[in-house]
DNA sequence: TATAGATTTCAGAAATTACTGAAATCACGG
DNA sequence: CCGTGATTTCAGTAATTTCTGAAATCTATA
C-alpha cells in the first residue's frame, strides 16, 4: 500500500510526537492511520502500509486495544481481525483523558493515601502536611473529572464554548454568585 | 544526608512515575526531593540526598527549569544556587498543564493547521476532513484552556467545586438555560 | 587578572526500550 | 482431531535514553 503525502506526513508526525505522549512510534503511526482509514484495517494491512514486522504491529494493536483506543471489526467469511477507531472524536478524547488519568495520577493518589494515613515524626512535620495537600488538591480534580464524565458531549461542548463566561458564575474570591433561573 | 522513610517512599514513587509523566527518574526524584524540602537545596545537598552523579544531578536542575517547576534563590554570601518548588500547589498545576500543552499539543495543532491548508485529491478528501475535525476541536480545546488560565485560583476552585451542579446550566442538547442573575 | 569555588558540557558506559524473525499457540472448517 | 491461516510470544539484536567522570567554563573576589 502506497500512502499519499497528506497521510504520511499526518502518520510520520504521531510517530515522532507518540514519544511525549507516553507511547511508542510504531504505536502512534499505527493509531495515525487508522484514525485516517476509511475502512477497517487488518494486522498486515498495517504491515504494508507502514513496513514495521508483523509482530510489532501485533504489539501495537495489542496496547491500543489496552488504551481502548480501537475498535476490533469482523467481516463476515473472513476470520482476520480488523481495526478502527471510534468515529466520534469526543468519545476518544474522554478515553484518552480516562487512561491518562488511571496510569498517571490513580497510582500515585493511592501513594499520597497511603502517606497521609502515617503518622510522622516531628522532622517530618511539615512534610507530611504538604502530601496531606497534594492528596487532597488531586482528590478535588479527580472529583470534578468524575462529575464531569457523567455529562452527555453535546452539554460538555456547550460548556466548553461558554470559556470565559463561565467565570461570572463566581466572583473573585470564589464565592458564587447567586443566580435565580427563569422559565425555560 | 539521609531521609525519613516517608520522604524516600514519597521519591522513589516520583521517580518511578517519572517516565509516565515523560520525565526520567533523576528528574522525578529531585522534584520530589525540592517538593518535601523545608528550605531550599543546593546540588550538593541533592547529590548527598539521592546520590546521583554532579552532572546528573546539574542537568536534572536544569530540566526542572524548562518545565518552570523550580524556583531558583540565592543566600546572601553564598554563590551556590538553592533551588525550591512554588508553595502555591495550584500554581504548579497551572505550569504543569501549561508545559504540557506546549510540548504535547501545540506542535500537533501547527502541524494540523499545516495539513488543513493544503488542497486534497478525490481519495483524501475523508481525511483531510477528519483531519479538520481534529483540528478544530484541538482549538476548541485550548481556547478553553486560555479562557480558564486568565481566572484567579479562587474563581476556578469554586468552579471546580460546582462539579456536577456546572451541568444545570444547559441542557442535555447543549442550548444554555436562560438565567437571571439577582442583585448580589 | 589570578584563583578558587560552582556549574556545565560532553564523550563514552550502562541501562532501558523498541523491534525483528522464528517458533508456538490459537481458532475455525473440514 | 487434522490442516490452514491468523495471531501471539519470546529470545536476541538494534536503537535510544540515561547516567557518569573528567575536562571545560563560568563568576565573584582579591
Amino acid at each position: 500500500m502506497n500512502l499519499s503525502a497528506l497521510r504520511q506526513d499526518f502518520i510520520l508526525h504521531f510517530g515522532e510526537m507518540g514519544s511525549r505522549w507516553g507511547i511508542n512510534r510504531t504505536v502512534g503511526q499505527v493509531y495515525a492511520l487508522l484514525f485516517l482509514a476509511d475502512d477497517p484495517l487488518c494486522a498486515d494491512d498495517i504491515v504494508a502500509a507502514l513496513g514495521f514486522s508483523r509482530s510489532n504491529v501485533s504489539m501495537a494493536l495489542k496496547e491500543l486495544q489496552s488504551w481502548n483506543l480501537v475498535r476490533l471489526r469482523h467481516k463476515t467469511d473472513d476470520r482476520r481481525e480488523f481495526f478502527t477507531t471510534p468515529d466520534d472524536l469526543w468519545e476518544i478524547v474522554r478515553t484518552l483523558i480516562d487512561q491518562r488519568r488511571k496510569r498517571e495520577i490513580d497510582p500515585t493518589l493511592t501513594k499520597l493515601r497511603e502517606l497521609s494515613m502515617t503518622t510522622p515524626d516531628a522532622a517530618d512535620a511539615a512534610a507530611h502536611a504538604r502530601i496531606a495537600e497534594l492528596r487532597e488538591l488531586i482528590e478535588q480534580m479527580t472529583r470534578f473529572h468524575d462529575d464531569l464524565a457523567r455529562f452527555e458531549t453535546e452539554r460538555l461542548v456547550a460548556l466548553l464554548n461558554m470559556g470565559a463566561k463561565l467565570g461570572r458564575l463566581v466572583d473573585g474570591a470564589g464565592r458564587l454568585i447567586p443566580i435565580r433561573r427563569t422559565k425555560t
